[in-house]
DNA sequence: GCGTAACCTGTTTTT
DNA sequence: CAGGTTACGC
């Protein structure tokens, strides 16, 4: 067993300690997912245990789907039938197999989040509610969060502390809202995303004959990412490993950065609690990065007051410094950031994938992806807005969608005046009211239109009810691939995007031809054996990406958030946008828990670096429009000194005198000491060959001069006042000059 | 009912 | 800046 030598003693601890509980505390870079894999391996191979009674959950498509190849490369075929995947999309599946058991078909739809807002908003104007008062985001958020800490509408309405909580936030109707969401998602035969884990419970805590089933089929259940389960995902974990007791979460406090989707660092403290034998192993030793940059993450995440003790070192080299690079705009930071790749690969031999440029929010990507296309680096962007929510393919996703289940009420608004066939807002109001009157779904009223209301306008909605039951007749002969293209010609969407010649129009056409391949790919498969069009689509509602591995050409940079970054590591690593109120963003300003949620993000995004880690910040940037200026991360004066280095050598500008600032004052003035003083180095104008001092008597607002050392600007005002005529002169790099005009000597340029 | 144009608003992170 | 929403004229 040769796999067992390759670990070091905790690590092996973790994979043969494979019966009763167990929590492995797993610092950034210490083995975390080779412990998980080796453990299913070891389950597999030397206990002779069956994939199929192994559980192994992950928080995101890409964890799972990289284990799995991990596990497969280790254990061969046998891997196929382990049960492995993300929370959502393996409670997803039971759910369908046991929907009636909750009253819901098996067909049931799965809402987005764009679903759920556009329902919100809905149901905020059927009431009507404020749209102020009551934004989608914000009702979602606060209907989220109940259902993460399982607080079914019915609760949360008969809760006199929510109703209070609601009350003082002026918002009242909050528990109505909650209990016409769940309503509508109901009558619609869908859930959300939230719904799948609630759903999950309430199917557990309410037939123990099928709790019962499943406990005794996932005979080792396994918890990636422990430290980002919410309240929901632990019950779940808890219950299904309450018969066998094997369970075995991994994860590390300190990169806990999903609190916001209700993930509870308590889950790990209360682990301790509900299983008295628990074992516990550590994982302390760094392999993956530079004693600077794991010595650098320690000193910063010691800020932080609520974390598990542990002692992360490292016996790889000490390393290069942490390079601190100063940008002037968020244009100059994508220049910088391409200008030091650029070096990097050029005095380094590296390539560009062993490379990632992370921020925290998608929209800084643009001025970095702009700057790497003109230096001719060649990037990719992880993440941002999905393939699977782009408007082309949600379109034809909710007519798929709709063909398959007929309640799915957003769906069916989406599509029914798609393309444009004189179904408008009028018409559709009128039969939802009609619905709602004789209590029959949308549906039912648009495919019996005739017997609700007679009219002009019922022609075109028979015509549109006739094609959908056609469709509906199709999907039952035709494969997944087959209907798919059927109802994307017959309903008249490809036409529709064919006909648009523009660049736009082309790419949503390409997309749309993506989309097809994608799931010409899902019959093909040799593992589905369901190929129709219903099977597809459990598959791909949550999805958030098409594979990329078809492209040929891997060689890029990796742009991407820090929280797409988490589990990944990178040779180099750049971390942009340094600054106050972008990270730390301004959202999370206001308690010390969000705060240092944010610190463990910083945390998370210095350790995924494994050799050089280079952090930027820009002093103005353009925000919503506008430009604004900005100030350094408090975090970068939480990074101990000693191990960053402020590097100047790809900047135009000379580094300002220290601004007034209240964060970063040991770091501006550590910037400061080595800084050039101003108007001295940087910026002696050379003078133009034919430079001679003009006549400067008829001088006024607007000319453009140019001064023999200050170089050009343009005169802002001139002052007769007494003797000596004064000129301010704005200077395109000295900023606002006062001159004397007897002696300045002055060039007027036309 | 449809298309255009002005307007407004908001930017965290993901399943 | 960009997406979504509203107001208007056809």
């Amino acid at each position: 067993m040769d796999y067992l030598e390759s670990l070091n003693d905790p690590q092996r601890e973790g994979v043969i300690n494979t019966e009763g509980p167990c929590m492995v505390i797993a610092g950034a870079g210490s083995g975390k997912t080779r412990v998980l894999t080796y453990r299913i391996a070891h389950l597999i191979q030397a206990k002779g245990i069956d994939p199929f009674n192994i559980l192994a959950l992950t928080f995101t498509n890409k964890a799972s789907a990289e284990m799995r190849s991990r596990i497969e490369r280790m254990v061969g075929i046998e891997a196929k039938n382990l049960w492995m995947g993300t929370f959502h999309s393996v409670f997803a599946k039971i759910l369908r197999y046991e929907a009636d058991r909750l009253g819901y078909p098996s067909n049931f739809s799965i809402y987005d989040t764009e679903d759920s807002k556009t329902l919100i908003r809905q149901i905020v104007k059927e009431l009507q509610l404020d749209d102020k008062v009551y934004k989608p985001n914000l009702v979602l958020n606060r209907i989220s969060g109940a259902k993460n800490r399982l607080v079914s509408w019915q609760e949360y309405i008969n809760n006199p502390i929510y109703q209070a909580d609601d009350e003082s936030a002026m918002k009242p109707h909050m528990g109505k809202l909650y209990k016409m969401y769940c309503e509508r998602c109901f009558r619609a035969s869908a859930m959300d995303f939230d719904d799948l884990l609630f759903n999950t419970n309430v199917l557990f805590r309410d037939n123990p004959d099928i709790l019962n089933k499943y406990q005794h089929r996932f005979k080792y259940v396994l918890v990636d990412e422990f430290q980002d389960t919410n309240l929901s995902q632990y019950l779940i974990t808890k219950r299904l490993s309450a018969v066998n007791q094997n369970v075995c979460v991994v994860g590390d406090d300190a990169q806990s950065i999903y609190a916001f989707r209700g993930a509870d660092i308590k889950n790990i403290l209360n682990f301790e609690k509900d299983y008295p034998d628990l074992k516990v192993i550590k994982l302390e030793q760094n392999y993956r990065s530079t004693k600077v940059i794991v010595n650098a993450a320690n000193s910063v995440i010691n800020n932080n007051t609520a974390q598990l003790k542990k002692d992360i070192w490292t016996a790889n080299e000490e390393g290069d410094l942490i390079e601190l690079l100063k940008a002037n705009s968020d244009n100059e930071e994508g220049k910088l950031v391409a200008n030091s790749i650029f070096e990097e690969k050029l005095n380094h031999q590296i390539r560009n994938q062993e490379i990632a440029v992370l921020y925290r929010t998608n929209s800084q990507s643009r001025a970095i992806e702009e700057a790497l296309r003109r230096a001719n680096i060649k990037y990719k962007i992880v993440g941002g807005l999905s393939f699977y929510q782009r408007k082309e393919i949600k379109d034809i996703l909710s007519y798929l969608r709709f063909v398959i289940n007929q309640n799915d009420e957003q769906a069916l608004r989406r599509i029914i005046n798609l393309p444009k066939r004189g179904i408008g807002p009028g018409s559709v109001d009128k039969m939802i009211v009609a619905a709602n009157d004789h209590g029959v779904t949308l549906w039912e009223v648009v495919s019996t239109i005739f017997q609700f209301i007679p009219g002009r306008i019922t022609n075109a909605i028979d015509q549109f009810a006739t094609m959908i039951k056609s469709f509906m007749i199709e999907v039952q002969k035709k494969d997944a691939y087959e209907a798919a293209s059927y109802i994307t010609k017959q309903s008249g969407l490809l036409r529709e995007l064919y006909e648009d010649k523009t660049i736009e129009g082309l790419s949503r056409y390409e997309n749309v031809q993506e989309l097809l391949n994608a799931i010409k790919e899902f019959v093909d498969s040799e593992e589905n054996t369901d190929k129709s069009l219903g099977a597809f689509l459990q598959e791909v509602a949550l999805l958030t990406s098409v594979d990329e591995d078809k492209d040929e050409d891997n060689d890029k940079v990796t742009l991407m958030t820090i929280h797409m970054a988490k589990g990944l590591e990178f040779k180099i690593v750049y971390l942009v946008g340094m600054e106050e109120d972008l990270f730390p963003s301004q959202m999370m300003l206001t308690s010390r828990a969000d705060l240092e949620e944010e610190r463990r993000l910083f945390y998370v995004a210095i350790t995924r670096a494994e050799r050089k880690l280079f952090l930027t910040y820009a002093t103005s940037r353009y925000r919503f429009g506008r430009l604004k200026s900005c100030e350094p991360s408090r975090f970068l004066e939480e990074v101990d000194s000693k191990y960053i280095k402020v590097n100047r050598k790809f900047q135009k500008e000379p580094i300002l005198p220290p601004q007034t600032s209240h964060y970063a004052k040991s770091l501006v003035s550590s910037v400061n000491r080595t800084a050039p003083k101003q108007n001295t180095i940087n910026y002696t104008h050379t003078p133009s060959d034919d430079f001679k001092a003009s006549d400067t008597s008829g001088l006024t607002h607007g000319m453009k001069v140019e001064h023999p050392k200050f170089g050009f600007g343009n005169v802002v005002s001139v002052d007769i006042e007494g003797a000596n005529r004064k000129a301010k002169v704005l200077f395109d790099n000295f900023g606002e000059k006062t001159l004397l005009l007897s002696f300045a000597k002055l060039k007027i340029h036309t």
